[in-house]
DNA sequence: TTTGCTGCAAACCTTTTGCACCTAT
DNA sequence: ATAGGTGCAAAAGGTTTGCAGCAAA
């Protein structure tokens, strides 16, 4: 079975370059309206492929967020955590808990552990104010 | 703005039940289905409804799994966090991590946390026996 | 009697897929 | 020329909702 080459095409571009200018998640849906704003026009089929293929190569992290998923261009490949603001959608990463705790506790139930998710919900300073501005008034 | 009062009706005793039948979460489709199993014909949509009403009472915990939400009744009213069997949806409750270190680690970021989350995926000790004579075969 | 709850079916949304065409290699 | 990628539209889930009728209080 010959491997199969990866072909390299205006749409993987486009892709590329419209997560890189978002800071925080983004669902399918999203990222193809504001790639369609900027003019680049590419089906949502292929967003939707495009991005699975990314989070099988680990070059993009995904949470799941309202029932969708969102996505989130991975610098670092390597696993992460979120502190994530509920109301703009920014993240940022944090440290990993003590993965050796999880396996041992895992361990314990005779679980054998395939994977786990940590993900901290919260406000960020800026919403913070804006949120407490619109209620005060 | 009087309060409405809750009724009492068939169904859901019938989703109470149900639930607490089933150790482990459960998606409302399934439940569904086994109540139906029993005899207990609900309509999807009313499982639907009593299930986000248990949800926002807090009488279930829920988390996404495969893109689909999944219940589980929820006995101590607290927060906790689950070693989940990817194969066959069996859990079991675990330590939380220490809520005072998530505190910390979003003040770093000047962050507020409103919630966090925290699940581990693993088999079983059953599904990895009967995974493994599944792939040995 | 009042009005919350239910059932049904239609509507919604997100995500996946079949297939013919396009295009990078 | 070969075969991976793309676009479109249809299909496939899962979940929500409008509405008329049912039934708890």
């Amino acid at each position: 079975m010959g491997k199969t080459v990866a072909r390299h095409t205006r749409q993987k571009d486009a892709m590329l370059q419209g997560l890189r200018q978002i800071e925080g998640f983004v669902s399918a849906q999203e990222l193809h309206r504001r790639l369609a704003e900027q003019g680049l026009d590419i089906g949502l089929a292929t967003v939707y492929r495009q991005l699975r293929s990314l989070e099988t190569t680990g070059a993009v992290d995904t949470i799941r967020l309202n029932g969708q998923q969102m996505f989130r261009i991975c610098e670092d490949n390597g696993h992460h955590h979120h502190l994530i603001c509920e109301h703009c959608g920014r993240t940022v990463e944090i440290e990993p808990p003590d993965e050796q705790w999880l396996r041992s506790v895992a361990q314990a139930h005779h679980f054998t552990m395939t994977s786990h998710t940590l993900e901290v919900f919260g406000l960020c300073p800026q919403c913070q104010q804006l949120l407490a501005a619109a209620a005060g008034k």
